[in-house]
RNA sequence: GGGUCGGUGGCAGAGCGGUCAAAUGCAUCAGACUGUAAAUCUGACGUCUUCGGACUUCGGGGGUUCGAUUCCCUCCCGGCCCA
């Protein structure tokens, strides 16, 4: 794997109380608490480690008090009901704050909720009602759920606003950064959480596509971190790209990327939130991005795209997706991927998962799952230099 | 044999004198999906097109009318009821 030659991949061990991780990883979006079709049992066949949860989505539903009582009938925690066990989940989680959920749901629909200097306002869609989050409130609810890694909440603005607006945004997550590390320091004297046991704390730099306010966000966040308010200086674990990183017409934002990732301490992680496709994880890699999360390879295997391998070395066109329902797959009977083996490809031909697909059965979307989440650990695998 | 209701695009099913190439749903075909309001959404779906339109369609045939998928006659086919 030639491009990754020359030590560009940041191959490290990173350790959370739920076990280690090796950089760069991928992370599937388990926004609910679940992978939707998919048993941990699948998930574990697909080479699933960490994932993502998402505060907001679990704060509404099933709501915190449920989880804070919950118990795994099958397998030891330690400690107080949390997410992991509601799961049954033992490997790494890492909780989204919620932010990109209540400003897409106040952005799109204006009714929705309001946003001040201090918190955000929200209805639910759910049944209407009235929610508060503050930065505080989302750092406690993430200390609740118990997750390995927890991110700030931050003001994640479309990229197509103007430059006032991004730089408003990016003022109101420092401040808002600034209020979650307090609360984090606040609620591990508190909980008296022993240093091997502290979720990883994430800030998130905003600043669109301004290469001058991504900077003016990197250093501010920077210098939360050697701040004393609220206890001893604590350094952030690792640093979240914010925002849409492809502009409005999908290109990928490479410049943004490549400056931001330069712009954070060597030694703290470098989270690429909702990256993405295989070829945009690859060219984030050899940036400096070191964690991924994305819906794509679930999402679009509910819908019958698959990833199949072109080639081992992941440069130019390494992969290709079929879309399984088209008509030219009704009887073909080959394998979906030769090189795979998952349930999927070692089981059943390409017209049998197309039928299955037209047949709207949930199996399609299980199986499809299973294969799309085994060729993103895969690929990082890949990456990472381990096949 | 008599009565009655009905025959509409691949299917189901609206329309019942012009605004109908014909609602809607399903099926079909293609596309989108990037910190999941997404098992979702978008587009196409008679033929041809220089994308302005043009042409042939609502069981068959005939009629009324400026004009019929819509009204009348007749034939064919189907459901139900009575013999």
């Amino acid at each position: 794997m030639e491009i990754f030659s020359e030590k560009r991949v940041r191959v490290k061990k990173i350790k959370t109380k739920s076990g280690e991780l090796q950089t760069p990883f991928f992370m599937p979006d388990a926004t609910r608490g679940f992978i939707k079709s998919m048993s941990g049992k699948d998930l574990k066949d697909a080479g699933v480690g960490p994932m993502v949860v998402n505060t907001y989505h679990l704060y509404l539903q099933p709501g915190m008090e449920l989880i804070k009582k919950s118990v795994s009938p099958c397998q030891n925690f330690d400690g107080q009901g949390n997410i992991h066990k509601f799961m049954n989940w033992d490997k790494p989680l890492l909780s989204d704050s919620g932010g990109y959920q209540v400003f897409s749901l106040i952005h799109k629909n204006p009714q929705m909720g309001k946003i001040t200097d201090d918190g955000v306002e929200f209805r639910s869609p759910l049944d209407g009602s009235k929610h508060y989050i503050t930065p505080e409130k989302a750092i406690q609810i993430q200390f609740d759920l118990g997750v390995d890694m927890m991110v700030c909440l931050d003001d994640p603005p479309p990229n197509s606003h103007t430059k006032e607006k991004i730089e408003a945004a990016v003022d109101r997550t420092l401040a808002w950064a600034k209020r979650c590390m307090i609360e984090y320091k606040k609620q591990i004297k508190e909980r008296k959480i022993e240093k091997e046991n502290k979720p990883l704390i994430f800030c998130v730099i905003q600043g669109g596509e301004y290469l001058d306010l991504r900077k003016k966000c990197v250093e501010g966040l920077i210098e939360i971190g050697f701040s004393k308010e609220g206890g001893p200086a604590m350094r952030w674990d690792g640093y979240g790209f914010g925002a849409r990183h492809v502009d409005s017409e999908g290109n990928f934002l490479e410049k943004v990327l490549e400056y931001t990732a330069k712009l954070i301490p060597e030694d703290s992680l470098r989270f690429a939130l909702g990256i993405g496709t295989p070829e945009d994880i690859v060219r984030s890699v050899q940036m400096g991005w070191d964690m991924f999360d994305c819906v794509i390879p679930t999402r679009e295997a509910r819908h019958g795209k698959i990833f199949l391998w072109k080639d081992d070395n992941l440069e130019g066109e390494f992969y290709k997706t079929v879309n399984i329902t088209n008509s030219k797959f009704k009887d073909d009977f080959s394998a979906i991927d030769e090189n795979c083996d998952c349930e999927l490809c070692l089981n059943y031909s390409r017209a049998y998962l197309h039928h299955i697909f037209k047949m709207k059965d949930p199996l399609a979307a299980r199986i499809a799952s299973i294969h799309n989440l085994k060729f993103y650990t895969n690929l990082m695998k890949k990456i990472r230099g381990e096949m």
